[in-house]
DNA sequence: GCCGTTTTCGGCCCGACTGTTTTCAGTCG
């Protein structure tokens, strides 16, 4: 797939057009599309041969020539002409918070600075003052600091520690903080963290946060901080009759919000972040919903608000009734001593009926899983004996007999055929193979999903956010063949897993393929990873009957007896 | 460049903050 190429490609033409003083319109033209393209399940060459790139959104004649004249010859005679009229350097000078095309084109043309190093150079001996003034030199130069520290988008659960810190530190002065932005979405990586309070207190009050490391701007109704490990920090104070819509301004994402305000101009209102108003006169915002109904639409969960259809869906009556936390009923991926995890399955067990579940699955892994210390068929059968006895013991609970096979270099698995329909539940991971190609990998995944025995596929891509990138697989054909042979997909719920992700498991789901959310939990307290799982999820737009762990014990071994 | 329950032309989400700005441009979210 080369749509995140593509999407760079549209992303580079909207800075060079904008650098080169074109329409505002027409920068933000390709940014759209280059949403679009980057957010597309479906594989972009493959819809360029069909023709159908004119069907997306944002997407019409003129951009999509330029995306055929590149997937054709992996180049575009226009982007060439926008290179050439902006300075070298130019586009490079932009990744800085607080210079935009104008200082950029300004800063390499008339001063020669080519890169983000010589400018910080150029600002650390003291030059460049004239140019800039002295405010926007400090403060430029403070942003390239941070960038050069190089934090870029950190996990949902260590800004989720971050913002609750800081909502527990304002409350301690008086100060009720809320969040808002990715966060709140539940975007499994978040780049700054947004807060919203009814107290104009907060701006002053989190400027004195022990891990505030600098204040960057500070008005009225907004302020901007830098914490210590260098993730931003954005905060906005609302007036109380105003608090939902500034909620939802807050919250985005930016997509949603325009969906949002185009809908409103449609019916001859403004929607900003103090209210939704007629004339002069407001007419909802204390609440979000009210502001949804008084639009005519449904209430849009803050995880669907990204601007992939839940608005003419909430017109339409269309929001799914999410999948929620308390809807799973069991987890059907996890591991004990016997293979790399640290509890024993009946510290498992118990952790896990405290948290209300009926039933789990322990997965070890299987033996060509050397460095996780997987089983052969005879530790196997060992372990069923301790399951046996749990069993006798924690009824009603059941401890289901599963496995985590490993899926060899030619998509056969570890264990005969026999053996394997000995386990109430067998998954199939492939942890190898790295190195090969898309389509050796697809066939493999194919293969091992259509083998008789297997119930799930765990974590499909093996992807380990932010460190690896999961294997390049055809997920239409694994969908498409997890589909034809009956057999789900899973939403490992690891926080720097969450694979499927939430594109990919909408579409599963619209294919008709089952999903379980699974812990893959290695010690007890990862069992409570599974509200990230649902998250994911609920951003892909899952209700509870598509999630097959949300089934009573019952219920789940007629289905894997089928 | 895209798009249409006002429009095939004329709009495009909307407002806050900073600087050296005395009325607004640049940038951002």
């Amino acid at each position: 797939m080369r749509n995140q190429e593509v999407a760079a490609l549209l992303s580079r033409m909207a800075l060079l057009l904008e650098a080169n003083g074109e329409s505002r319109f027409k920068s933000a033209a390709y940014q759209k599309a280059a949403r679009v393209v980057g957010g597309l399940a479906d594989d972009v060459e493959g819809l360029a041969r069909a023709g159908g790139l004119r069907e997306l959104p944002g997407i019409g004649e003129g951009i999509a020539k330029n995306v055929e004249e590149y997937l054709a010859t992996g180049r575009v005679e226009y982007l060439d002409r926008l290179e050439r009229g902006v300075p070298e350097g130019a586009v490079a000078l932009m990744a800085v918070p607080g210079i935009g095309p104008k200082t950029a084109f300004r800063l390499a043309r008339d001063h020669g600075i080519r890169s983000v190093e010589v400018l910080r150079k150029e600002l650390d001996s003291g030059g460049l003052r004239d140019a800039l003034g002295k405010g926007a030199s400090d403060r430029i130069r403070a942003e390239i600091e941070t960038l050069q520290a190089g934090l870029g988008r950190v996990l949902l659960p260590e800004a989720e520690a971050l913002a609750q810190d800081m909502v527990s530190y304002a409350r301690s002065s008086g100060c009720t903080l809320e969040v808002a932005g990715s966060l709140r979405r539940g975007r499994e990586t978040v780049g700054d963290i947004d807060l919203l309070s009814l107290d104009g207190r907060a701006l002053e009050i989190l400027g004195g946060y022990g891990n505030v490391a600098r204040t960057l701007e500070r008005g009225s109704r907004k302020g901007s901080y830098v914490l210590h490990n260098g993730l931003r920090v954005d905060l906005l104070v609302a007036e109380r009759g105003g608090h939902g819509a500034a909620m939802m301004h807050f919250t985005g994402s930016r997509e949603h919000n325009v969906a949002m305000r185009s809908l409103a101009l449609g019916k001859g209102l403004r929607l900003n972040e103090y209210g939704l108003y007629e004339g002069g006169v407001r007419v909802a915002g204390e609440t979000e919903e009210g502001v949804f109904s008084e639009l005519g639409l449904q209430y849009i969960p803050p995880e669907l608000r990204e601007g992939r259809g839940e608005v003419e869906a909430a017109k339409d009556g269309h929001i799914p009734e999410l999948v929620k936390g308390k809807d799973v009923r069991g987890d059907l991926q996890m591991h004990s001593r016997w293979s790399d995890g640290t509890a024993e399955i009946e510290a498992m067990a118990t952790a896990a009926m405290e948290m209300g579940y009926e039933y789990v699955a322990i997965t070890d892994h299987s033996f060509s899983a050397r460095l996780a210390h997987g089983l052969s068929e005879e530790r196997f059968k060992e372990q069923w004996k301790e399951v046996d006895g749990l069993n006798d013991r924690l009824a009603p609970f059941r401890v289901l007999k599963g496995v985590e096979a490993e899926v060899g270099g030619d998509g056969g698995l570890d264990f005969g055929r026999e053996f394997l329909d000995e386990f109430d539940l067998v998954g199939v991971s492939m942890h190898q193979g790295y190195g090969q190609s898309a389509e050796k990998l697809t066939e493999r995944a194919v293969r091992a999903l259509s083998h008789p025995s297997v119930d799930y596929m765990c974590h499909p891509t093996n992807r380990l956010i932010g460190t690896r990138r999961g294997h390049m697989l055809d997920l239409r054909r694994v969908i498409a063949a997890a589909r034809d042979s009956g057999v789900m997909l899973e939403i490992d719920a690891q926080p720097n897993r969450l694979d499927l992700d939430d594109v990919w498991s909408r579409k599963a789901a619209e294919e008709g393929v089952g999903m379980f959310i699974d812990s893959d939990a290695h010690s007890v307290d990862q069992l409570e990873n599974v509200r990230f799982g649902v998250l994911t999820a609920r951003r892909a737009w899952l209700e509870k009957k598509h999630v097959a762990n949300t089934r009573g014990l019952k219920s789940l071994l007629r289905m894997l007896a089928r």
